[in-house]
DNA sequence: TATTGTTATACTCTATAACTATA
DNA sequence: TATAGTTATAGAGTATAACAATA
């Protein structure tokens, strides 16, 4: 298409991440969950007694923009929340929520495996190394 | 931090790409530039007698919302438009558009040597490829 | 006092629809 | 008719500020 920013590694990473973040869209979409509450699922699905703020922060979302959040996923019936010390609650997936992330998590495993079948199979394992070391989540 | 949404490379190379943003808006600050306008102001550069719909097309950025894009920059008098065939117009650096985009070069260029700088020296041949696959701008 | 959760708010980016103008 | 540019508008995502509740 004679893009001369097909150079820049900066924008290329811009590119690829929306390209990939709109098919994830698509993939969710049968589920009604944006690609932050369907990632919030799968934390609290693995990390349990997991609190909202701490969510947030592993997540890199604010505590203000959690709020509506975990509001709709309990809205909804897929999460409860424990009170624990202080005004902090422990989230945890409901039944609803558990079977509704099984359902998800093959979403999340198609979309990992056309992330990885777009890339020539030499160079996949590098693909994670590389992306963690952009994003230097340890640095920040 | 134990995160377990680190295991997948689509949310890593989200991470990364907003991370990689944030960096980029910082960098673009001193000029009053967003990165799409610092990327309009290269592409103009690279690409003379580029139409708004041309670039729009090569950006990922719709027409409607090129349209306040370019008319702040021209209000800025860093760009100017030249009648062509239809209702197009070709989009040009001005004198004072030439010399910012020299400053906003330097910017570009430091943001890109960051990049590659976070990636293992022997992982970084492989950025621009892994990154252009996962993008797929032909396969769209 | 520090942390958590909440509300309100604003700004950016993006998407759609509708309109005008030109070939 | 098809394309280019514009305007209006609505929806997300994200940022800050301020407040209440609790250790």
């Amino acid at each position: 298409m004679d893009d001369p920013l097909r150079q820049l590694p900066g924008y290329l990473l811009r590119r690829a991440s929306t390209a990939m973040m709109a098919r994830l869209h698509e993939r969710l979409a049968p589920f009604d969950l944006r690609p932050a509450e369907a990632s919030l699922l799968r934390l609290i699905g693995e990390r349990a007694q997991l609190t909202q703020s701490e969510a947030g922060r592993i997540m890199g979302i604010q505590r203000a923009n959690m709020a509506p959040l975990t509001a709709r996923l309990e809205a909804r019936g897929l999460i409860s929340r424990l009170p624990m010390s202080g005004r902090a609650q422990a989230l945890a997936l409901t039944g609803a929520g558990r079977a509704l992330l099984d359902q998800v998590q093959a979403a999340f495993a198609a979309q990992e495996d056309e992330i990885m079948a777009r890339v020539p199979e030499p160079l996949r394992p590098h693909v994670r190394p590389i992306l963690l070391a952009i994003w230097g989540p340890d640095a920040e």
